[in-house]
DNA sequence: TATACGATCACCT
DNA sequence: GGTGATCGTATAC
């Protein structure tokens, strides 16, 4: 009897893992970018499942913020930041890319976090071909890129992403504070002073990291 | 309706 | 280092 349930409790451990919550993404955008590093990003297509560690993320923070899409205010494109934490954001950047944000901070507050880079781990094969390289340290290093690997497209945009499908983050131990890197922001010259803000963050010394 | 441009990437010199 | 691809969005007309 006391061995069956220890098993159960070690089959419990083994298997459980949870998936980031509403709560976890209605804070402070700055503490769930760098909270989101070393976190496990899954995205299930019907046929296949796609997983990587957020190894790069960069905060968009409110309308005063250049940098920003919500600071050309409120939109039909930007409409999904004022909504839900934890529902994502997905646009077509020139014309023939994608990028992942998730929202943050309480409904009404424009505020999102973009996942630049992830270390791929589960899919890789699948990632392989839709990049079409077979480079690993290729394959989900930028934003465009980690899209196109793990195939998140416009369909993906508005999806609550506090559930088990089709895309969603998995909780893990969280990195050491010591581990994060902040730097500027990449590819947003034109935003005047918010361009200097140090709201890229990073895992130090990651081999997968867009841009050093 | 028309136009300018971008939270990128691959390929070129 | 530089440039072209390619199209939805915002904005000007």
């Amino acid at each position: 009897m006391v061995l069956h349930s220890l098993c159960n409790i070690a089959y419990t451990h083994v298997v459980m893992k949870t998936i980031l919550q509403k709560n976890f993404f209605a804070r402070n955008t700055h503490i769930v970018a760098r909270q989101m590093l070393g976190k496990t990003l899954v995205r299930k297509t019907n046929d296949t499942i796609y997983t990587g560690i957020i190894t790069e993320v960069e905060a968009y923070i409110g309308e005063d913020d250049l940098a920003c899409h919500a600071s050309k205010g409120r939109t039909k494109r930007t409409e999904i930041m004022y909504g839900d934490p934890g529902h994502a954001y997905v646009y077509l950047i020139y014309g023939m890319y994608h990028c992942l944000n998730v929202v943050t901070e309480g409904k009404e507050f424009p505020a999102a976090v973009l996942i630049r880079a992830v270390e791929p781990t589960v899919g890789i094969a699948d990632m392989i071909r839709n990049r079409n390289t077979s480079n690993i340290h290729n394959l989900t290093t930028g934003p465009g890129k980690l899209c196109q690997a793990m195939d998140v497209t416009l369909d993906a945009n508005g999806v609550d992403m506090t559930h088990a499908f089709p895309l969603y983050i998995e909780n893990e131990k969280e990195i050491p504070e010591g581990t994060i890197h902040a730097t500027t922001r990449i590819g947003v010259a034109y935003a005047k002073h918010c361009a200097n803000y140090p709201w890229r963050y990073y895992i130090k010394d990651s081999p997968f990291i867009s841009k050093k």
